[in-house]
DNA sequence: AAAAACACTTACTTGCAAGTAAGTTCCCGA
DNA sequence: TCGGGAACTTACTTGCAAGTAAGTGTTTTT
């Protein structure tokens, strides 16, 4: 059961999540994050002596939320196109509210900025999005449902790029609107010919 | 002729510029810009009297040099093709020396953090660049040298924010080739199916 | 030759951010 | 009921960042 510390520890991460997503992590304190909960900065400090360690630690939450959620598309959905389908819109929950940046996204950005610990997670991030994007891709592939170019992983780094650079664009505009249509763009450009009668009408 | 002014301000513009590039606008400080060129911080003041004046000056340059670059590109190369090449080895010389970002891929995951004006340059830029490719792949288009789906400006879009999230990858993985690759497998994906013949081998 | 303008400097203020130390309050188990 | 720990607080230090004010030396103009 989660104790009262444990409620505090992730009411501390949310804030920080969502500040970082907003703003980027050169651009949040400690006091930010505890004006919002209504405590004072120390309270903070408390839970995360450093902000290398809250860092850390939001990372492996947002990991961990990562490898949930693709779990749960690969238990409830077969066909790698709607795997992809679902995969986007991952993306578009993010961005939705309020034009949030991927926490990756920016931190990526940052990445020169961040302690040791922290560059490793967010390329951990990155990673485990490529594999799991390679893997439906070349799925996709075997059973003649995708066609494209070059190795799955080569293909899979292209995708994921897309959509950061969508998510960032999207932002900039504030037009949240790009990521749906990008995101059709893209499962259009890697349908095989045979199958592009199947798309829905325009 | 450049005075002597215009020179000190210039090598400001070049320090502050790298420095955003690599670290972001949320973590540079004028004493950093101070410290590369040898004066105190004062006298950057003196240049540009607030952060966000030296931004806005930054960003106004960096337009200026990308509107030289892309008339270049249309009084040197004719074909679509060739001047989307051309366009990706823009990028390229951006991130190949030290994994540097795109100076308004940067500013854009920071947007929120930006004064107005300086918001107002960088979604300018992100235009200037969506506008000019959308050009370049209807005139494509147009005489057969691509095929995609949609309007031009949404796969000038997509493509734009594509470049954008391969150079954040790339920076992150610290692995420059990416970008070539990607801007390859870009190229093919507008290509339409009468020219593929023509692909070089790989 | 005097004065004004230029490109700085030193010295300063303000304010915030990270982090620490030493309490304080409350609850919980022995 | 009393001791101890958990979750804070206040109060503090250190350090840096933005920005300002008042000089200083050099150069340019008149």
């Amino acid at each position: 059961m989660p104790t009262l510390h444990n409620v505090r520890q992730a009411q501390i991460l949310d804030v920080a999540q969502e500040l970082i997503q907003l703003r980027g992590y050169n651009a949040f304190s400690f006091g930010d994050i505890a004006e919002r909960i209504g405590v004072r900065a120390a309270a903070v400090h408390y839970h995360f002596p450093t902000k290398a360690d809250l860092g850390v630690a939001l990372m492996r939450r947002y990991r961990t939320r990562l490898h949930a959620s693709l779990n749960s598309i690969d238990e409830q959905v077969t066909s790698p196109r709607k795997k992809l389908e679902r995969y986007v819109l991952l993306f578009q929950a993010t961005l939705k509210p309020d034009h949030r940046m991927c926490l990756c996204g920016m931190l990526g950005t940052e990445i020169t900025t961040l302690s040791d610990p922290m560059r490793t997670e967010v390329r951990a991030f990155f990673e485990d999005n490529e594999t799991w994007l390679a893997r439906v891709l070349g799925d996709g592939r075997r059973q003649g449902s995708f066609d494209f170019d070059g190795s799955p992983a080569a293909a899979a780094r292209i995708i994921y790029s897309t959509l950061q650079g969508v998510m960032l664009s999207a932002r900039v505009f504030e037009e949240a609107g790009r990521l749906p249509t990008a995101g059709r763009w893209l499962l259009d450009a890697i349908m095989p010919p045979s199958m592009e009668a199947l798309l829905p009408p325009r």
